[in-house]
DNA sequence: CGAAATTAATCAAACGTTTGCGTTGTTTTT
DNA sequence: AAAAACAACGCAAACGTTTGATTAATTTCG
């Protein structure tokens, strides 16, 4: 009743050879004649042999683990995005350990340490909101744990990295809407402390002046993300003496608050807006954005856990060359709102 | 530079006495002497001595890891059981992995494969929508290796599993359209092979009878639960002798492509719509359903996370008593729309 | 005071696999 | 025909930890 898992001992106590022999004819070894090797393999298959990955582990001091800490799972561009990465460990053989931050600095450094401990392989991070001091994963260096950051990324040099081009987005996006025919448009920006409200500004900077127009900061209302945020500065662009016939907001959640709220007071149709997308679904919505900024959180996901494949297999001497990649990302427009 | 962990040995070594006893101090055996076991601990402290895993897991034999398989992890539904699942799994020390069917039995059969030579101690799954067949589960009893379903059960006797009662909410939905005063309730079904639609039907029958009304067959249209399979169910309904006032759509996604439709041939206001919640954000859309069915991913996920742990750290004796735990889904009506 | 019980530690095996090195025979080279 | 090369396999150690059995030293008790 109680099945034990075959074992390399087993096949070669029945085939009355050594251990070591059934070892190195399962992997092809040369010094084992053809003969043999297909006794062993015909009977490990028929015996259901499948390696004890922990001895293995175990034996080769590896774990063929690789850890990915992200802020929430539940949001759909990390799902999205894990997924990603699963799919791509699982290509050679890596298992895939996950842990969430929930944006939450001290569970992060505590979840490092974890994963450190679990002797993972390599790392695959996405920062927490209230992440700012990094010392928690240079300690990973000394232990030779390559760390892939992929979308929150830290602003640092010396890192590999994998993220969303966001300034080239909202260009495109501030573009879209200059070429729509508007001239006043408001940007709702998250908190002066996320890069992520850099880029966007940035973007927002240089595509205004790329077309000799004139930047007016007040059009730029940084906000906490929350209903009451969106609001705040929704009635901020409502009363502006150049009331902005456009709105790009941080995200589909503060689109989502925008849009409810402009609907209440019954001044949607003034607006257009557009959005960075992580909502799947929030073209069903009545007036939704005419556009948004895909940031392909799949192929952002893919190219990190390759990186970090790639890292984890090359010898570490080359250490000065760092990954910076770069996922263009794409204004999509929405059909049938043009 | 390059930090090699600390083992049991080397502490041994540093303090001139065996490895066994090292292991057996910083478990507090009690054949270890205090001011030995405090010495140990004190140096194991400084030297940042931290268990290695692979090698634990290997000696033990066990792999302190749960697998869970679920049909779509993008889906908010399961990423929300699986952050439960994993917040449970890590206050027991237990790992989790985890991989998709993508609602692909054959996948999902690989997965069971390579998830026991992965040599979990236990299994979590959510099966996939077209998984007849339940072998693939049962050669894990021979290896010891619990399985508990959550959510996608199979319809099977002996079996451990967390699910939500759909057919008790079913009740409470059809009882409040009722109340509202509907007298023809549609209903768009699932397929029939599912088990959830089955519950759905019976819920719908069992209220009706209930409340001593005719049961008309005709009103529950199965349906492929896409969007094109939704307009043809809708339009049943359109042409019906009795056209219900009100409909219950399988999720929300069919309430979505509902919704969508109505709008389209403008007669979203002569329905009241209830569905099964699954998105978060549905609430936010126009005419969104007057109620749904919430089903607790994050209470299920832990449940069934909290049985396997179970399962796995008691022995094999009492086989005999399967925990059949059933979530109270509740009707959660929809506020500013009733 | 000697036998038994208790305390505190050690020894050695075991878990399954891999791998460097050694040992056979057999074949090829000069 | 002796030396060198090669083919095919076995031996044994190693990875870090746990644990049953054992030993040695000390204490307790009748």
């Amino acid at each position: 009743m109680q099945s034990k898992p075959t074992t390399i001992k087993e096949i070669a106590r029945l085939l009355n050879i050594s251990p070591s022999s059934v070892s190195r004819g399962l992997h092809d070894h040369p010094s084992i004649g053809a003969v043999t090797r297909e006794k062993i393999k015909q009977l490990a298959k028929s015996l259901n042999y499948e390696p004890n990955n922990a001895a293995i582990l175990f034996q080769k001091g590896k774990t063929y683990t690789i850890g990915v800490i992200l802020p929430e799972l539940s949001e759909h561009f990390f799902s999205t995005a894990i997924s990603a990465i699963e799919d791509e460990a699982l290509k050679k053989n890596y298992t895939v350990i996950f842990a969430q931050s929930h944006d939450d600095y001290d569970q992060e450094v505590k979840l490092v340490e974890k994963m450190k401990n679990q002797r993972v392989d390599g790392l695959l991070v996405s920062i927490s909101k209230d992440t700012s001091k990094f010392d928690h994963f240079e300690k990973l260096n000394s232990f030779n744990i390559p760390v892939v950051f992929f979308d929150r990324i830290p602003p640092l040099k010396n890192v590999h990295y994998v993220a969303c081009s966001l300034e080239s987005a909202t260009v495109k996006a501030i573009n879209y809407l200059l070429k729509k025919g508007h001239r006043s448009i408001g940007m709702i920006n998250g908190p002066t402390t996320l890069f992520a409200s850099d880029e966007r500004k940035d973007g927002y900077m240089q595509a205004i002046t790329f077309n000799r127009l004139k930047f007016d900061p007040s059009l730029i209302v940084n906000c906490d993300l929350t209903e009451k945020g969106t609001i705040e500065a929704a009635n901020q662009f409502l009363n502006h003496k150049r009331k902005p016939t456009a709105i790009v907001a941080f995200n589909d959640y503060v689109a989502l608050f925008l849009i409810k709220y402009f609907k209440k007071i019954n001044v949607v149709n003034d607006f257009d807006i557009v959005s960075y997308a992580n909502l799947p679904i929030i073209s069903y919505i009545d007036h939704s954005p005419v556009a948004s900024v895909e940031q392909y959180p799949y192929l952002q996901g893919q190219k990190a856990a390759n990186i970090l494949l790639d890292l984890m297999n090359s010898p570490n001497s080359e250490n000065q060359a760092f990954y910076n990649t770069i996922v263009e990302s794409d204004l999509i427009v929405n059909e049938g709102k043009d």
